[in-house]
DNA sequence: ATATTTTGTGTTGTTTTCACGCAATAAAGG
DNA sequence: CCTTTATTGCGTGAAAACAACACAAAATAT
C-alpha cells in the first residue's frame, strides 16, 4: 500500500430553490479567500476525516449558508487532475433541494462573502470548474423530473394545483396543457387534496390545495410503479 | 486551507461481459494482498496524482485483468469513513462493458491473484463494500438498458437479432414478445442490417446479422430521440 | 352589479402499445 | 432427395394512452 498519495476530497452542493414569481434558483456563494477570491462558486468544502460525504455536504451548507435541504442525492466526482490552481483536489457533487417556503432565508458565514439565490437563466461567472458542474445538475434536474417526483420538494408542503403546473412547465420550456397534465398527475395516486383553499393573491378563484404523499409513493415504486410526466 | 486531509482516493471498475451460454457475467480479481488477502473483489486501486479518474480505470484494469474496455462510465463515489480497515478511502466507482467477443479472455497480474468472470446470477463473497457496489452497478445496468441502447455495447459487432432478444430477455427478467420487440428496435433505426448470415449453430434456420450504429444514435440523441425499449 | 381573473372539468379523434397466428426458410436426419 | 424440425420474419385487430380542445363556476377589483 501507498504511503500517501496526496489527493484532497472536497464536496460541493448544487442546491435548487423555487418560487412562482423568481422560477428555479441556485445558491451559490461568494469566495472569501483565494483562490478565486470574490468570484462567486458553489457552496462547499473540504471532508473532514471521519465525516460522510453527506455529513460534510450538509456541515458545509450551513456553515456557509445556513439553509436546510430537504433533499440530497450525489450528482458526480469531478477529477481532472487540474481542476484546482492549488493541488490535486477531487470533488463529489450533491445535488440539493430545498422547499418553497424557506428558499429566501440566506445568512453568509464562515467561507463565504456572500450567498444568494441565482435565477438558473442568469447566472455570473463561476470559480473552479463549477459551470461545468452546475450545468450538469440543471440537466439532471430538468431530465429527472419527468420520471421522479422530485418537481414536488421544491415545492411548499401544501400548495394549489396551479403552483405545480408552472413549475413543469418553466423547467420543462414548454406550455403544458393543464387539464391533462391534472388527470395524469391525479391518475398517479400520489397527491393528497386537502379540504383548504389556497390564499387568494390578488383576484381569480382560489385554488385547493394538495400535498405529496411521499410514503404513497415509496409504496407505489416498490410495487413497480413507472412514474412519467 | 488545510495543510493534508490525509484521505485516500481510489478508482473501482464494475466491469460486464455477456455471452448467450453463460448470461451476464462481471469480472472479479482475487487480492493478492492483505486487507482481505485472497478474497474476491472488484478490480481498482488507487489514483495516481497526475492521471485523471478515467486514466486510473483504464490502467487498473490493464493492470490487474488485461481486458479492453468498450464503454466506460462513472457509477456513484462511495465514502463511508469506515469502508476500509486501514484508513480513510474514497472510492469512485465506474461501470464498464466488454464486447461479448473478447470478454472471455483474462490474465491476472499485478495485485491479483487471479482474474475471473462470475455470473452475476451466482457471486463469491466480495471484499470491503463491494457488494453494495456490485449491487447498484447491477440495478443501473437493467435500468439503463432500457432507455439507451448500453445492450449493444455488451454484444459483439456484428450479431444475429435473436442475440439481442436474449440479452434482454435474461437481463430484464422476464420474457419479450419477439416481433414487438423486434418492431420497435428496427423502427429506431439505429441498427443496420448486414448482408450476412449467423453461422448456424444446431438445427434452425439461420438469422441475419445486424450492427449497432452509433453515430446515428449520437445523431438522433441530438435530434431530442427518446430511446426507449 | 359588472368586469376580470383564475380554477375546474369531459369528450373525441389519433397514436401507440400489446397480444397473437402463420407462412417461409434453412439445416439436420433418414 | 425428401421429410422433419427449429427458427426467422411479417401483419392485423383490440385495448390503452395521448393530444387537442371550450366553457361554466368562484372569487376579487372597480
Amino acid at each position: 500500500m501507498k504511503t500517501t498519495q496526496n489527493i484532497d476530497v472536497t464536496v460541493d452542493a448544487i442546491v435548487f430553490g423555487y418560487n412562482k414569481e423568481i422560477g428555479v434558483t441556485v445558491l451559490l456563494i461568494k469566495r472569501k479567500n483565494d483562490p478565486f477570491k470574490g468570484q462567486w462558486a458553489l457552496p462547499g468544502g473540504f471532508v473532514e476525516p471521519t465525516e460522510s460525504l453527506e455529513l460534510a455536504v450538509a456541515r458545509e451548507l450551513k456553515e456557509e449558508t445556513g439553509v436546510k435541504i430537504n433533499y440530497l442525492e450525489q450528482l458526480y466526482t469531478f477529477g481532472q487532475p487540474d481542476r484546482d490552481p492549488r493541488k490535486r483536489i477531487i470533488s463529489v457533487a450533491y445535488f440539493g433541494i430545498v422547499k418553497s417556503s424557506q428558499f429566501k432565508k440566506l445568512k453568509a458565514a464562515d467561507d463565504a462573502e456572500d450567498a444568494e439565490w441565482f435565477k438558473i437563466k442568469h447566472l455570473p461567472a463561476l470559480a473552479f470548474d463549477h459551470q461545468k458542474i452546475l450545468k450538469m445538475a440543471i440537466d439532471r434536474l430538468r431530465s429527472k423530473m419527468i420520471y421522479q417526483p422530485i418537481g414536488f420538494e421544491l415545492l411548499d408542503k401544501k400548495f394549489p394545483f396551479s403552483d405545480l403546473e408552472h413549475l413543469y412547465s418553466t423547467l420543462l420550456g414548454r406550455p403544458i396543457d393543464r387539464r391533462n397534465f391534472r388527470k395524469k398527475v391525479m391518475g398517479l395516486g400520489i397527491l393528497e387534496e386537502l379540504d383548504e383553499k389556497a390564499p387568494s393573491l390578488g383576484a381569480g378563484r382560489p385554488g385547493n390545495l394538495f400535498q405529496f404523499n411521499k410514503a404513497t409513493y415509496n409504496q407505489l415504486v416498490k410495487e413497480g410503479m413507472h412514474f412519467e410526466i
